[in-house]
DNA sequence: TATGAAAGAACGGCGAT
DNA sequence: ATCGCCGTTCTTTCATA
C-alpha cells in the first residue's frame, strides 16, 4: 500500500510523458516489462493514478489570449459558493476555478479569441451575476505549467 | 491544414481521457482504425497535440494544501523577470506560475504539506527574494479544472 | 482521404522462483 | 514481488479504391 522509490518513479515519468509504452517505462525504472506493467495497474487500481490528459496547442483551436478573473462574491454561503464554481467551470473557456482565502474569494483562468471575446465572458458570465459584488481581470503574458507534482514525505 | 469536425472530436476525447485506445477512438468518431491512426498521427506531426500527461492524486504524494501568491515585482526589467519565473517552476513544489497584467506581477500555484510547509516555501523562495516586494498568501479551498480547451471560431 | 488485410509489436494473464 | 513465457489484441503499414 505504501509507495516506494520505484512507484514514484514510475509516476514521474507518466506524469511528465504518458505517451510512454510500458517496455520503455520498465527499462527506464530497472524492471522486467511484466514487473512494470503489474505495478503500474496496480497504481491505477488503487487511485494513484487518476486520469490522463492530452495536451492540445491553444493557439490551433483559435485562443489568442488568456487571463485571469478575480472574483469577489457578496454571499458566502456554501449554496452560492459552490453552484458559482460548478457554473463556472461548466463555461467551455474557463480552464480552472479556485476558492481561496484572502483578498480574492474566486480565481477563474479563462481562454478567448482575442480582448473582444474576453469583454464578453467577463460581463455575461461573471460581472453580471448577482453572487458577483467585483471582477479584477489580469491578461497573462506569460504561463509556465509543470506537470509533476512533488511527492512529500 | 485546416481542422476539421471530427479532428476537433479526436482533439476533445484525447483531452479528456488520452487512456483510450486507437480502436476506441475510431468508433467514438466513425472512422476505421487504420484512417483514425494516420488522423491522430497527423495531430501530433502537425504539432496540435503536444504531450499527455497522467494525473496523481495529490493526497497520495503527501500534499495536504495547496496555495495561491499573488507577487510583485521591484522591477520589471525583461532579465529580472524571466529569471524569476524560470526559477519560480524549478521548484518542486510550483505547479504554474503566470506573468499577469494588473495589480500583481505573478500568480504561483504551490503545493505544500501542511502550513508549516507552505510557510517556509513562501519565506526560502519568495518573500526572501531581493527582486519581491510584496506576497500575499490565499489558501485554495477548492480547485476545479478542466482539462478540454475550447475550440473557437 | 478512407479502407481492409497482413505483419509486427505490445498487452495482459499465468505459473515458477 | 519479480520474471519469462505465450495467446490475444492492438498498432501500423501498404495496396487498393
Amino acid at each position: 500500500m505504501p509507495l516506494d522509490r520505484t512507484d514514484f518513479a514510475l509516476i514521474a515519468l507518466l506524469q511528465n510523458n504518458f505517451r510512454m509504452q510500458n517496455k520503455e517505462l520498465a527499462a527506464a525504472v530497472g524492471l522486467a516489462p511484466s514487473s512494470c506493467h503489474e505495478r503500474v495497474k496496480r497504481l491505477w487500481d488503487e487511485g494513484v493514478l487518476l486520469s490522463a490528459h492530452a495536451q492540445v496547442d491553444p493557439k490551433r483551436l483559435g485562443i489568442g489570449l488568456e487571463a485571469l478573473l478575480f472574483i469577489e462574491l457578496g454571499k458566502h454561503e456554501r449554496q452560492t459558493v459552490d453552484s458559482f464554481l460548478e457554473e463556472a467551470v461548466s463555461i467551455p473557456e474557463v480552464r480552472s476555478a479556485f476558492l481561496i482565502s484572502g483578498r480574492h474569494d474566486v480565481v477563474v483562468h479563462v481562454l478567448a479569441r482575442d480582448t473582444a471575446h474576453l469583454k464578453n465572458l467577463a460581463l455575461d458570465h461573471f460581472t453580471s451575476r448577482s453572487c458577483v459584488t467585483r471582477v479584477e481581470t489580469s491578461i497573462i503574458f506569460e504561463a509556465r505549467l509543470r506537470h509533476e507534482l512533488p511527492h512529500i514525505g
